[in-house]
DNA sequence: CTTCTTACA
DNA sequence: TGTAAGAA
């Protein structure tokens, strides 16, 4: 579940894709990101890389802007998701540190004793 | 040929 | 936001 995620970042297609599949400008797409609202990688050759997360960012951003917003709006959404992603990333820590106390507690050896399996 | 940066009759 | 110029 995680390893899908992890290609959905990865940053593989140049922006003359992008401006095909989103229908914006280079001058959009670069003046969003000049903006903070989405964060390509870079090429060892300074080129421009974007992800299929960041196609969807796009498409969300010509969204809003359509109904209406601002880019400064859109921009505060961005960063409390971002705010809620990071509370979600600790709560699963929490889990898991929770459950492997509970483990050493009632006895159990992960990565261990496993002769008997 | 595609992309990057910078600047503005 | 568009577009031109020069470099990469």
């Amino acid at each position: 579940m995680a390893e899908k995620e992890l290609r959905r970042n990865m940053a593989v297609l140049p922006i003359g894709t992008v401006r095909k599949l989103t229908d914006l400008t280079d001058r959009q797409i670069r003046y969003y990101e000049a903006q903070g609202l989405i964060t390509p990688a870079r090429t060892a050759s300074n080129q421009r890389m974007y992800s299929l997360n960041d196609i969807d960012r796009l498409l969300e951003i010509k969204d809003y802007l359509l109904v209406g917003d601002s880019i400064a709006n859109i921009k505060r959404i961005y960063a409390k998701q971002a705010q809620h992603e990071s509370d979600n990333i600790s709560a699963h820590q929490a889990r898991q540190a929770l459950q492997s106390e509970f483990l050493n507690l009632v006895g159990f050896k992960v990565n261990q004793n496993r002769k008997g399996l």
